[in-house]
DNA sequence: GTCTATACTTGGATAGAC
DNA sequence: GTCTATCCAAGTATAGAC
C-alpha cells in the first residue's frame, strides 16, 4: 500500500501538524457539503473554508472525493457513538420512537444527514464513489435494525414483520425527511410525524400489553 | 418579461425548429441526471448526449439550471398524467398500495425518482433552485394527500392522522427508498417493504371491517 | 514530510456569424 | 431567430520549493 495520499507520520511527536491540516480540511469539507452540497465541494471551496491550500487536499487525500468520504466517515463516527449511547436505555417501542425523535431533530438541527444525503446523490457523477458510500450506510442500518430488535423484540409488530425490512424503511425515511426539511427550510412537518408516531406507539401499547386486560372493562 | 432565455417561436409553422431542439436537450438532461447525477450535468455533457453545441442551453434556457428544471417539469407532468390513471381506479386501502407499488416500480426502472433526488440534493449548490425545486414537489405530495383520502377515507388510520402529514411522510419515504436502491444497485429490499404493505393492508382491512364480527367467535 | 506555485482541463456564458 | 466560435472563470492535479 502506503500510496502517496495517505502520509504517514510516524514520529512521536504530540502535536501533529499533518493531522492538524487533515483535521482541518475534513472539518471544512463537512461545513461545504452541508451549505453547497455536493456539486459545491470542490478542492478550492473546501479549503478556503479551512483556510488552507487547495493542493494539501491531494497531498493529504489524494483526491477530492476521499477527503469527502473522510468527513463521511467523521460524521458517521461521531453520530454513531452517540446513538449507541441512547438507545442502550431504550426498552418499550414507546421510548425508542422517542429516542429516535431525538436524536433526528438533533441530527437535522446539526446538518449530519445532509453529508449522507449528499455524498449519496454525489456518488452517481464520480465513478466507483458509489460502492464506498455503500459501505458506509451499513452501520447506519445494523444500527437501526438493532435498535428495532432491542424494542420490538416480543412485540406483534415485530413478528409481522423483519426487523431488517424495517431497518431499511427506517433509513430510507431519515433520508427522505432530511431531503424534504432541508429543500423546503421547515423542519416542522418531519417533527410533527414523529410526534404522531409518539401517540400511535402509545396507543399500541395500551391496545396490546395483555388480551386479558379487556375484560376488566 | 421576454427574457432573453425564452424564444417565443410565434409562428403556425408545424415544425418547430426551435422546439425540436429544446426537446432534445430537455430529453438529454433527464438522461444525464439519471446517469451522472446533479454534479455531472454539466452543459458540455448534456449537450453532448443531445448531439448539438452546448451554447444552445443558454440560447433557450437561459442556463444549465434551467433547462434542469424544465426536465423535472418534464418528468412531473408525465408521472402525473399516469398517475391520475391509476388512482382514480382505486377505492380500497389494499387497491391503493397495490397501485403504489406498480408506480414505485415503474418510476425506479424509468429513473424518474433519480431526476427528482438529484434536483434536490443539487438545489444546495445554486442559489435560488431550492425554491423551483420546492414549488415542482407540491404536486407530488398534493397527489399522494389526494389519493389517500380517497382509500382512507372513514377508515380508523385515516381517522388518527391527517392525511396532509401521511402524504409527506409517503413522499420522504419514496424519495429515500430511490436513494438507497439507486446506491445499492438493487430495488430488491424497497419491492419488498411494498410487498410487507399489502400484506399488512389486507390484514388491516380484515381486522377492522366491523368491530361486531368480534362476538362471532 | 509538508506545503505552494503552476500546468492543464473542464465548465458557464456570450459576442458575433449565419 | 438560430446557432457556433471564442472567452474567461473554476476545477483537478502535480512539479517543485521549503
Amino acid at each position: 500500500m502506503a500510496k502517496p495520499g495517505a502520509p504517514s507520520n510516524v514520529a512521536g511527536e504530540s502535536g501533529g501538524r499533518s493531522a492538524e491540516t487533515r483535521r482541518l480540511l475534513i472539518e471544512a469539507a463537512v461545513t461545504t457539503l452541508q451549505s453547497e452540497g455536493y456539486a459545491g465541494a470542490s478542492a478550492r471551496a473546501i479549503a478556503e473554508r479551512a483556510g488552507s491550500n487547495q493542493g494539501l487536499i491531494f497531498y493529504h487525500f489524494g483526491s477530492v472525493a476521499n477527503l469527502l468520504l473522510a468527513a463521511l466517515d467523521a460524521v458517521s463516527s461521531a453520530r454513531m457513538e452517540r446513538y449507541g449511547e441512547s438507545v442502550a436505555e431504550v426498552g418499550t417501542t414507546g421510548e425508542l420512537v422517542e429516542t429516535a425523535t431525538d436524536i433526528f431533530r438533533s441530527d437535522l438541527d446539526a446538518g449530519y444527514i445532509t453529508v449522507l444525503v449528499e455524498m449519496i446523490a454525489g456518488a452517481s457523477s464520480t465513478p466507483g464513489l458509489g460502492a464506498e458510500v455503500a459501505a458506509r450506510i451499513e452501520p447506519w442500518k445494523a444500527f437501526a435494525q438493532d435498535a428495532i430488535e432491542h424494542s420490538l423484540h416480543g412485540s406483534p409488530l415485530g413478528a409481522l414483520l423483519p426487523s431488517e425490512d424495517i431497518a431499511y424503511a427506517v433509513v430510507a425515511l431519515y433520508l427522505g425527511l432530511e431531503m424534504l426539511s432541508h429543500l423546503e427550510g421547515d423542519r416542522q412537518p418531519a417533527l410533527a410525524l414523529f410526534a404522531h408516531a409518539q401517540r400511535l406507539a402509545a396507543l399500541f401499547e395500551t391496545m396490546t400489553v395483555t388480551p386479558t386486560t379487556r375484560e376488566a372493562k
